[in-house]
DNA sequence: ACACAATTGTTCCGTCGTGAAAGTAACCCG
DNA sequence: CGGGTTACTTTCACGACGGAACAATTGTGT
């Protein structure tokens, strides 16, 4: 049990499966996986004995049958195997532990005093030592980034932190001894959506990030899309309103001058002269003071208007909102749902929208959950053909 | 001969191939294919004695081997079987024959007197008769409807024509003796270009019809994303410029308002008092004339925001414009390109834009094409999962 | 001219994954 | 305790596939 037996496709199905979507019985994943019985009695058997699943302690719960043999769950040993998670900011590393099942049973953060690559890959070593301190051995590490990274271990380019070509990937696998996935950070937080956030088990959905910066990530037929612009941060030229704000980070009226918590502080400093944080910008908008109000309310109508295209050209099922901006939605919620619908077809479906408020240890799991991909299942990224 | 093999899944992807991609020898199918030089043997032998492949004349052409044995191509014997195609539009139906490879041998075109169902059905039955006289009978018929089509074969609701859950599908069926299937028109010219015009062989592909009104349709991972807004026409509601113009077809500044003909021809016969064709009013603002001009400028920045949208949130490979009222790009093909550049970050590649005028027999082919793709393939439309 | 290399395509065989069907297990109910 | 019902297992036969050896057909070098 050391290491887990290569798993062949339909082994990899049915881990997935059972990880993703919870305790299983076999009949069950026989239907989900449009197998037959024998097949999953067959495919189950290894995975059982590799101690990978286990069969839950009570039978089937409620919604079971009410006659004949009860159903017997599988379900993953979420605790068997622990994953480490970091997120890299300008000035910080966020760190987590989590389960399979990506659950975060430990976190850490400390002050990035240097960007030197040696150093912040002694750093993230010292802290794996620090979160896995009396437990056993992680199976892996993912490290988000904001940035090009290439081939899941190479930033390949990273502003903020001033780094090219950096094998932050061999840096850290050489300190830990450990396996090693690099991803940049929106792709990785979109990974953890899919699997066990707000787009799990959809076929098409979108997530938009709003934070110091705009993230935008789809996932079609269950995949990421890989998108080539990730390098620069999203949203500085998607113009919302031509005659919109203009700031020191992005294009006049862009999403970015818009959305962004330093584009709102910006505008808000730039007409009251008083420098606001971003809670209490919003908390006067509520409050009806007029140049808040007018900041968060253009915020309000240009995220509306941003939704409603992604909806209206990605068609996703779902669009999930997160990071530390969407804090927006509480105030002027209301003003965000009229926006999209003034923009989608009246007899369109209503977007289905879900808001979730993360912090930068959200950020981290996204990243534990791209080592649980790669190390334990095999996947490797999609490739783009032609 | 008379009816195909039911194809195994492995021998249908053969046979897509094959006919997708031209001529291919086995080897290159294998490697296309990701099988094995003996599987491919196996595959392709009852593929040839169906009469479906042929080895074609000729040798491996240009790019070849220099040495070894020549190989010897694959082809689809493209003529053995015969598709209509028909596009019903309010006041004309418009009917092609295709080979297999959906190149066209025969076009018609007649006017639609009534609406009636039956009446419709009768002259596309009529029709199927003229166009295949004293040729071998076809092997199926398609049909596009701009409208809600529901089971490839009921025409839900189609405003134009004033029908609600016509059974058009059966209604030709029992006048033609030949199987039938009913689609969107838009999503029957995006399965066609997917497979043999500008999407070929590509992952993600995005198709905008300018026309009477507008069409959109997104291929993700080789197949058609199903959407839910075809009912009514795309568009009405995706506001461009909220200061733009405003027309009977769609809100203002909406890109139905800026972009289709009569929206183009209504702006310029509201200035001007004049009633001037889409052609005339392209030469004019090629020519200088200042509202022509303005109104064709004004759609041209508007295609290139919304074409700039498609990519930044699709990400699609390639966009294809098509329809009737492209030749705008003949006119101010720069200033959409460079609109396009504005609303993109500076760094992502460069919009692979393609244009392609299309008339209403090319509608017509698209239905043939669904045609091609339903009865001899034996594909079903994708299911929406979630 | 001849052997040889290179490449395509075919034949043969062992392996593996699968579904179908029959059989076993576990539960409820009367 | 036996019948009904559902979950799971075992067995078996089939079919798809890859790998390896082999045949076919050309170019190349001496």
């Amino acid at each position: 049990m050391t290491s887990w037996l290569p798993l062949s496709p339909a082994e990899r199905s049915v881990a997935i499966e059972v990880l993703v979507h919870g305790p299983l019985s076999r009949t069950g994943l026989a239907r989900r996986l449009r197998l037959s019985q024998g097949s999953l009695t067959r495919l189950t058997k290894p995975l059982i004995e590799s101690g990978l699943l286990v069969e839950a302690a009570g039978p089937g719960g409620t919604g079971g049958n009410r006659q004949g043999r009860p159903s017997q769950p599988l379900d993953i040993v979420a605790g068997s195997r622990s994953f480490l998670g970091f997120k890299i900011t300008a000035d910080r590393v966020y760190g987590v532990v989590t389960t399979l099942r990506s659950e975060v049973t430990g976190r850490l953060d400390r002050p990035l005093s240097t960007r030197e690559p040696d150093v912040v890959a002694g750093l993230l070593a010292e802290m794996a030592g620090a979160l896995t301190a009396g437990r056993p051995a992680p199976a892996g590490i993912g490290i988000g980034v904001g940035g090009r990274v290439r081939e899941r271990a190479l930033v390949g380019e990273s502003a903020f932190l001033g780094w090219r070509d950096v094998p932050l990937g061999a840096l850290v696998r050489e300190r830990t001894g450990l396996p090693v996935v690099v991803e940049n950070d929106v792709a990785a937080l979109v990974e953890a959506e899919t699997w066990f956030g707000a787009g799990r088990g959809l076929d098409r959905f979108a997530v938009l990030t709003i934070g110091a910066g705009l993230g935008y990530g789809l996932v079609l037929g269950g995949r990421r899309v890989p998108y080539a612009e990730e390098d620069r941060g999203f949203g500085r030229h998607w113009i919302i309103d031509p005659h919109g704000p203009l700031t020191p980070e992005g294009a006049r009226g862009s999403a970015v001058s818009l959305l962004t918590i330093p584009s709102i502080r910006y505008q808000v400093r730039a007409a009251t002269g008083r420098d606001a944080g971003y809670e209490e910008i919003l908390a006067g908008a509520a409050a009806g003071e007029p140049m808040a109000f007018r900041v968060v309310d253009e915020a309000a109508r240009g995220l509306g208007v941003l939704v409603a295209q992604i909806a209206n050209f990605a068609m996703p099922q779902k669009i999930l909102l997160a990071g530390e901006g969407v804090g927006l939605m509480d105030v002027a919620g209301n003003t965000v749902r009229e926006t999209i619908r003034a923009h989608r077809h009246p007899l369109a479906a209503p977007v289905d929208l879900e808001t979730k408020v993360s912090d930068f240890h959200d950020w981290a799991r996204g990243a534990a959950v791209l080592a649980i991909q790669v190390l334990v299942l095999g996947l490797t990224e999609a490739r783009d053909p032609g």
